[in-house]
DNA sequence: AACTATTTATAAGA
DNA sequence: TTCTTATAAATAGTT
């Protein structure tokens, strides 16, 4: 849709392959949106640059949970710890951005930043709840694994308490050849 | 483009709500491949319809693959710290205003707002981090505590092989008097 | 599922 | 770069 056809083909020319990318980047984001609101459907898209450079839109709060989404349904496993921490600003200015499809002038663009900024911190103390939250996790598992090998030394012990024990009984019962190698090994 | 202009909001009936998603979501797909072609760049798209069934569009063989590149860019940025995500954020704020009918308008207040937005989350940050700092220390205690008591698990790991080491060796050159007790209690 | 009248996106040009 | 404009493309409502 321009002056002409375009063939599909890579856009070799360098300076005419960034506008094209830049117009139909925005393009594309502002389709995804308008789809998810009027159908009301869930939507993530992800585009990187072939610099490196990534853009992003996502009908919810959190690409992280379109995607973990995503993830569930095609039973990949989810490396639960990583995802929830991303709510991005790029995420909240596609928020903001939806709501200022019509611009009245002044009244709205107050309202629109304050809802940007209400957004801003909600989506600073989620990410930073979230963070917690894996952490939290991670310091349940450091625990259980204290407390299993808690449990295993308590067994152990047992088993030496035992073995002291029956060398005694032994020992005394018998009164025959002491293991001098035994009470080495113990004082190691 | 169509017979008339659409509002941008949930379209109520369900039927034609149905057809516009069909509509639009090839058309989505459609724009993400094009452009992933004309401009050379990997994109992912994912859309749940609201009954649960998912379409998807990668411009690579694999969506996951897309998608971990997302989750490994994005997941250490935001994991080191605080300044990439404000550079985003000041960004984002300046997409914002460049989308405003009226720059003039939105201009002061967009600036008090991008303060207010960096004084949120340097004190946020900052408390994030004196918690993740608190955090770290707890860990690095626990840590040593697992560490320890690993040591001490291996020296009565240690303690029990020798001790069955040395009974065998009393066993197999005595050849008197097995300990059943003993073996009773390495089962337990 | 096809068909158009329109709107929307955008390739080139300024 | 940013804005303008001619034209291609998408699509809303119709059949």
């Amino acid at each position: 849709m321009g002056r002409r056809k375009v063939e599909m083909k890579r856009i070799e020319d360098k300076s005419s392959r960034q506008v094209t990318f830049s117009k139909r980047r925005s393009g594309l984001i502002k389709k995804a949106r308008e789809l998810s609101i009027l159908c009301d459907v869930d939507i993530a898209v992800v585009i990187f640059s072939s610099r490196g450079k990534s853009y992003e839109f996502s009908s919810t709060n959190s690409l992280g949970s379109t995607f973990e989404r995503y993830w569930s349904h095609n039973g990949r496993e989810s490396a639960k710890g990583s995802k929830p921490a991303f709510i991005s600003c790029a995420e909240l200015l596609n928020m903001v951005e939806s709501q200022l499809e019509q611009p009245n002038i002044g009244q709205l663009s107050m309202t629109d930043l304050t809802k940007l900024e209400n957004q801003l911190s909600m989506s600073l103390s989620e990410t930073r709840d979230r963070k917690t939250e894996l952490m939290m996790e991670y310091l349940r598992n450091l625990h259980e694994k204290k407390r299993l090998l808690g449990k295993e030394n308590e067994v152990l012990q047992k088993e030496v308490a035992a073995m002291e024990e029956s060398d005694t009984v032994r020992n005394t019962v018998a009164i025959v050849d002491p293991p001098p190698r035994l009470t080495l090994t113990l004082l190691q």
